[in-house]
DNA sequence: CTAAAGGGTTTTGCATGCAGATTGTCGAAG
DNA sequence: CTTCGACAATCTGCATGCAAAACCCTTTAG
């Protein structure tokens, strides 16, 4: 009985709900979106049940994800008092950006010493896009190529781990560098310090192209923490 | 009955067997030391009834445990075929290098800057905590105060998500490291590298420090893949 | 001799039930 | 009115059972 009545469950409760082998990547995804969009807010607590029904998955599974959240940095589980999504504070959210500008340094330098012209020529290719979009003032799509810009980079520096961490730490605050693009200010700035980094990957500067870099994260930094303390002061989430 | 067996279990099958509460981390840490010690060697399936035998826990925990370790990067789970221990080549092993030294080149900037007296003192003493470990040819001594100076400088920089980083991406790769010291050849040489590590903190010299830093972990490296490549060839675990 | 096909065994994926922990509620005492 | 405590409802931690997938060994066709 209870099993029938359990794989109708993942049949019928949630149209797109996941496959044998895959409910927990499932459920880990699904809850990473909840916790990116501020569906479920900071310092909320995961009750299991909420989630399971609402994924159509068990119990076994989702407990699953939310140890792999954990470890991902998104939620914090207590004993016997489960899940809740972690809250950030401003200066948590500033060290992160710190390592990744750290991480993004050491990638600008390994990449001009072994990207192909190829590599070089595809950033290239991002970077007219981006003013492409800039220009027509699609905001999303030039959020993403930026994103895909500063990923180039690190697929520039030919190293798995450096493009592994930034990839897994940046999604931990994927959220907050987001809100800075409300603030259109340093948008045409933003636009003009990308064609420096793209000159000196260019010509395979590696130290300008550092002393570049850090420029313009650390003013994309400074925008960014500007609205989140007008936003929330320094509770975030 | 079910029940009353399984508490049972988990009282006399592993004289260390974990609380309630603990159980999954308990698997984490157990399994991640069989791993680093070699007793699960790198590609090594990692059958699920075996481990909660040996630590007498059930198959729930151990596997929350599994997906942890997953994300820490030290076993791969493949669907419906479970764990493996991951099998590193050299290549992904210097490329998690390269990126650990790029981060401890950011710490080391941010320390000079950061770190009070007291922090720096702290270094200064573990350092003469690992000359005397030297002097007196405690091997493994001088390797875990080596690592805790190491860490002193990520502390000093002030950044809780560079230290976090720092010590995940370790912990993937101890295993390899701690091989190199067998080598006895670069002993006195690393110790003497030290010396100027700790001067160029003492003194603050940012630039400095990055460069002695540099120098003292691509040696480091050098002789490492030197013992791994002779040991094991490409084939690593 | 290799390759495909069967079938029994083992292993994984997951839903669930029970025990213990926590939380919420309400009444009594201060 | 607040505080403490008992009790109930709820939630988490975990062992387990069932189904599906993978595995392994034997048999058989090419």
């Amino acid at each position: 009985m209870q099993i029938v009545e359990g794989q109708a469950t993942s049949g019928e409760a949630a149209p797109d709900a996941a496959q044998r082998g895959q409910r927990s990547a499932f459920a880990v995804q699904a809850i990473r979106d909840m916790i990116v969009s501020g569906e479920l807010p900071a310092g909320e607590r995961v009750p299991e049940r909420v989630i399971t029904e609402r994924l159509g998955i068990s119990r076994t599974p989702l407990r699953e994800a939310l140890k792999v959240l954990e470890v991902e940095g998104l939620v914090q589980i207590s004993p016997n008092r489960g899940a809740m999504v972690v809250k950030l504070s401003l200066g948590d959210v500033e060290a992160v950006i710190e390592m990744l500008i750290g991480l993004e340094l050491s990638a600008a330098e390994l990449a001009c010493v072994r990207a192909s012209d190829e590599e070089i020529a595809r950033a290239e290719e991002l970077h007219h896009e981006m003013a492409s979009a800039y220009r027509r003032g699609a905001l999303i799509e030039y959020f993403n190529i930026n994103q895909q810009i500063h990923e180039q980079i690190f697929v520039c520096a030919h190293n798995a781990a450096l493009l592994r961490v930034y990839r897994a730490e940046s999604a931990r605050i994927r959220r907050f560098r987001f809100v800075s693009n409300r603030e259109a200010t340093r948008w045409p700035r933003a636009v003009q310090e990308h064609e420096q980094i793209l000159d000196a990957l260019k010509q395979r500067e590696g130290a300008i192209l550092r002393e570049v870099l850090r420029a313009h994260h650390w003013n994309g930094w400074k925008a960014t923490a500007k609205v989140l303390s007008e936003e929330w002061g320094e509770e975030l989430g």
